[in-house]
RNA sequence: GGGGCCAUAGCCCAAUUGGCAGAGGCACACGGUUUAGGUCCGUGCCAGUGUCGGUUCGAGUCCGACUGGCCCUACCA
């Protein structure tokens, strides 16, 4: 690459450019020798108050923690737009370093992961031979932009040292279960113990000692927050693996691969997340995130109060239904069960009444003959199906319920409008004030009660707004949030139900049918009972397979058995151990974890990487991540103070993240209830691609703007705008920019595109604006032609302190509040000012410009303040300070306005009063003139703004 | 269907948070430097803020409706 460009440099004649001129050559070679400095000096090490990367001192109070979301090692490696965050949060944190802070930023990799084991599947290659050469890759062109990471920090999530305690971690919440008394996890042994002395009641009152062991596991095992199941989850036999539902498409197909996925039960680790539920609502409003995040997360936990109540059908059946609106029980003109749900069978009626509505039956002979059709015909439905065709169906069980209101009869259907697995998988049908109600009792000619009083101009169907209740006894004149509270009383009261919170979270399907991940920590014995393994024997480390693949399926089979890749290390899963009973032998689970596991936790391994002795060390932990009220308030939950990245991970890495963060703190391990106190999502580098006539992608690169139309080899071509990608042909890297133009150049750049949180595309073109600022600014400080500095000794005259204290406030500012593009454009500014000066520039006027300059240009700013005759990194500053007295203007420019509109302006002294600005300003000759002899009806005067005068 | 974000010059973006619409960059034009091109230096050009209405002495900024674009979510009772 460096041959490349020198031939390329001297094609456009070298000899014609001044040899000091700051150019791409110049550049790369001052970034190299400084990424070298940096390295050999450990600049960017960041110390721990203890342990192996504590200092010789103590650690300053003053701290920061910045955090990239973890990126995963892909082997495509890096475009421009990957990299917006990173330098973005390097800025932030060297701006802090400056300040005197104790910054730790650092960036390791999640590096787990399909890619690199298709890759296996596909070629024999292990796959941590493709993660390591991809993390090998991706660091060089990482360290290419001169990022201040701590390197010794480094970590991978596939480096057994780190999955060990992943492992750990899984083990802690295995062992633990969620006390609702308390509202928190506690150690399971200290719920064995409650039972065995009979401070909790056994489900059936026995005595502990009476139950067999099997019966002391079961109960125990089933209130441990990572536990197994049997229930129903998603079998892709074309990937050969279960996928979590949040990878599965809202069309029933695989995420990645597009299979066919089927529900199914199979026996796999899930996490009790939902135990923590309520918390991960409640305390997002502790934290720093935007809003749109947290609705995010509100909205996928999706808590909702509302209230269970009973309704009675024949033969002693008790249908419980969930509903938000307990207030429409009045309103109540049926009830619809899920198909699959398992009181159906109880309650089909043997047949049909005697005047039974044709358009109920299906036209099935017997209400068994109709539900058993139905149930076939929705089981067969795919979700796609059931989203295009919204139009609602459903058939009658032959059965009517008694609604425990009023006691009328209403009809029992089945319908697939209604999910089983939300709530308790039967709703009640309210017309009046539920859509989907409404919809589906028009199809089935139910009538409509609505329960709350129509607004005079309601000409709607549904109405689901406030109002005084009607048609709904003694709720009658209540409005909505009185009438809950008084019908749920009154269920209560009566035992037909009860107040409820129902929440759509469901627990989390923690396991994988794959090779690469972290392997359970978790044996079998004889009897297929699941046995932690000691702490002691982690990690349990992956063994060699020949084969990578999980055991695929035709994708439309499903009743095919999972064969994860694992199962085939034959000598692997046997283990002979000593779990307490004495040798025997075991087998191993052989999933594996999924990707979301190992970057539950990072941000604490990043604060203590070489720890073997525990997880983290408190002191560390509590040094880096605890909650500092103080500073953030009494509601502080601790937690990374800035963690940047995008918004795709808005929902399930930060949410499984703070269930983990949670159970550590309950179980005493961390100070920090929350992993991340402050969140921003930083936007994307987009990109233009272009398509010919034959609707091909042409090379971006090549393609020229004409007049507002595009061509390509002379043809016109049509513009596109989104991601950057291969397949687009419009990737542009960050290598190619580093090396036309420097590291610096590149950085600058992308940080004045705009707003670290908007989205915005990439222009090769205006990168030249800022070589052209760094060459301006290096050549303000050094002669382009011996290399020697224009710098002087001399004093700046006023007007120059003015224009630099100026900036310096400014840009502190921009940088405090990471508007990165206007510390830029300040920077410009001043340089701009100084060029026209045209004279050397003073030292007291270079030094602030330089120093403000680094976390934005680092390498172009070190190399600048060594020849400015300091020895060592500016890394730790000092930051410059604005002073006071040049910021101050001796005297105001008033604009005045008329009516709002600018007419004149007027200067007086900066300590006039309103008095006498407005006395100025009414004496000014040309509104003098304009306002003639109108007297002002008022004069608006903004101190140090403007003057507006209403006539 | 529900929820959210955005819209300022040919392009990317600023605007002290209700107070003079322009800080900065690209592009463009002209001049200087140069044998020439490019580089470099200088000067200049360009919008009344998507549309309509409201509040206000004053609106890019606040409120309402609409248009266009992007994102999330989707029978969650």
């Amino acid at each position: 690459m460096t041959k490349e460009f020198r031939v390329m440099s001297s094609e456009i004649g070298a000899e014609a450019v001044p040899a000091h001129r700051y150019t791409a050559t110049l550049a790369n070679s001052i970034e190299q020798r400084w990424q070298e400095y940096w390295t050999s000096h450990g600049t960017f090490h960041a110390f721990n108050p203890v342990g192996e990367l504590s200092g010789e001192g103590p650690v300053p109070a003053d701290k920061l923690f910045v955090q990239d979301m973890f990126p995963y090692p892909s082997g495509a490696g890096l475009h421009v737009g990957h990299p917006l965050g990173f330098i973005g949060t390097d800025v932030f944190a060297r701006f802090h370093r400056m300040t005197g802070r104790n910054v730790l930023h650092t960036m390791g990799f999640d590096a787990f992961g399909l890619p690199a084991e298709q890759y296996a599947v596909q070629t024999g290659q292990h796959p941590r031979q493709t993660t390591e050469a991809n993390i090998a890759n991706y660091l060089r062109q990482i360290r290419r932009l001169g990022l201040g990471h701590d390197e010794r920090r480094r970590i991978a999530t596939i480096d057994p040292d780190y999955y060990r305690w992943t492992q750990w971690i899984f083990l802690r919440i295995y062992n633990s279960w969620y006390d609702t008394d308390a509202g928190r996890a506690r150690p399971i042994s200290e719920l064995e113990s409650e039972y065995a002395l009979g401070q909790r009641p056994t489900p059936d009152d026995r005595a502990w000692d009476e139950l067999t062991t099997a019966e002391r596991n079961e109960l125990i095992d089933s209130q441990r927050l990572a536990y197994l199941s049997e229930a129903p989850v998603n079998w892709c036999p074309g990937l050969g693996t279960v996928l979590s539902n949040e990878e599965v498409t809202a069309d029933g197909r695989s995420e990645r691969g597009n299979f066919p996925v089927f529900r199914r039960n199979l026996r796999q680790w899930m996490m009790r997340i939902t135990a923590y539920a309520d918390r991960l609502v409640d305390d997002l409003d502790r934290l720093d995130w935007p809003e749109k995040v947290k609705a995010m997360q509100r909205n996928w936990i999706g808590r909702s109060h509302g209230a269970r109540v009973r309704f009675g059908a024949p033969g002693g059946v008790v249908v419980e239904v969930f509903t938000t609106r307990p207030d429409t029980l009045f309103g109540n003109v049926g009830l619809a069960l899920a198909p699959e749900h398992p009181l159906v069978d109880a309650i089909v009626a043997d047949a049909w009444p005697a005047d039974v509505d044709s358009g109920w039956t299906g036209g099935a002979p017997t209400p068994a003959q109709a539900v058993a059709a139905y149930r076939h015909a929705a089981a067969m439905k795919s979700e796609l199906d059931r989203q295009e065709f919204k139009d609602k169906t459903g058939v009658f069980t032959g059965t009517y319920a008694t609604n425990p209101v009023d006691g009328r009869k209403v009809p029992v259907f089945i319908a697939d409008y209604v999910l089983m697995n939300y709530g308790t998988g039967a709703i009640g049908i309210s017309p009046g004030e539920d859509q989907r109600d409404w919809d589906f009792a028009s199809v089935f000619g139910l009538p409509v009660i609505h329960t709350v009083r129509l607004p005079a101009d309601f000409d709607g169907e549904v109405y689901d707004g406030d109002g005084p209740h009607i048609n709904s006894g003694f709720l009658d004149g209540l409005d909505i949030a009185d009438a809950k509270k008084a019908i749920t009383a009154w269920l209560e009261e009566h035992g037909h139900g009860e107040g409820t919170v129902q929440f759509k979270l469901r627990d989390w399907l923690f396991s994988r049918q794959r090779y690469w991940g972290e392997p359970f920590p978790i044996v079998y014995d004889a009897d297929g009972t699941a046995m932690a393994l000691p702490e002691s024997m982690l990690p349990v480390e992956l063994p060699e397979v020949h084969d990578y693949s999980p055991r695929t399926f035709d994708p439309e089979d499903a009743d095919s058995e999972p064969s994860p890749p694992l199962s085939r290390a034959t000598e692997w899963i046997e283990v002979e151990l000593d779990l307490g009973d004495g040798l025997k032998t075991y087998r191993r689970d052989v999933n594996t974890m999924p990707n979301w596991a190992g970057s539950c936790w990072y941000q604490m391994r990043y604060v203590d990487p070489d720890n073997d002795k525990c997880l983290i060390d408190p002191v560390n932990e509590e040094y880096w991540l605890g909650p500092r009220p103080e500073i953030h308030g009494q509601d502080d939950t601790g937690g990374v103070d800035l963690y940047v990245g995008g918004v795709e991970h808005a929902v399930l890495h930060l949410l499984y993240s703070r269930f983990w963060q949670k159970v550590l703190f309950d179980l005493g391990h961390v100070s920090a209830e929350e992993p991340y106190r402050r969140l921003f999502n930083q936007g994307y580098v987009q990109a233009y691609a272009y398509i010919d006539e034959r609707g091909f992608y042409v090379p971006a690169e090549q393609v020229e703007e004409r007049d507002g139309r595009f061509f390509f080899d002379g043809k016109e071509v049509n513009r596109e705008y989104g991601k950057m990608g291969k397949s687009l042909r419009n990737v542009v890297t960050p290598d190619e920019i580093c090396q036309r133009y420097g590291a610096d150049t590149f950085r600058f750049y992308e940080m004045s595109m705009g707003p670290m949180d908007v989205s915005r595309p990439w222009a090769t073109k205006d990168v030249i604006g800022a070589q052209r600022f760094l060459q301006r600014l290096w050549r303000n400080l050094v002669d382009e032609e011996t290399g020697g500095s224009r710098v002087t000794e001399d004093e700046p005259d006023d007007e120059t302190l003015r224009a630099v204290h100026k900036a310096i406030a400014g840009v502190r500012e921009d940088y405090a509040e990471m508007r990165y593009n206007t510390a830029g454009a300040k920077l410009i500014e001043l340089n701009n000012y100084l060029t026209k000066k045209g004279e050397g520039v003073p030292r007291s006027v270079a030094e602030p410009l330089v120093l403000m300059l680094a976390p934005l240009c680092p390498h172009l700013a070190e190399e600048l303040w060594s020849r400015l005759g300091h020895s060592g990194s500016l890394a730790h500053g000092p930051f410059p300070e604005a002073d006071e007295r040049y910021l101050v203007e001796d005297t105001t420019e008033y604009p005045i306005q008329v009516n709002g509109k600018v007419r004149s302006r007027v200067v007086v002294p900066a300590e006039a009063g309103r008095d006498e600005v407005r006395l100025a300003a009414l004496a000014e000759e040309r509104i003098a003139e304009l306002l003639g002899d109108r007297e002002p009806s008022k004069v608006i005067i903004v101190p140090g703004r403007m003057v507006n005068i209403v006539v």
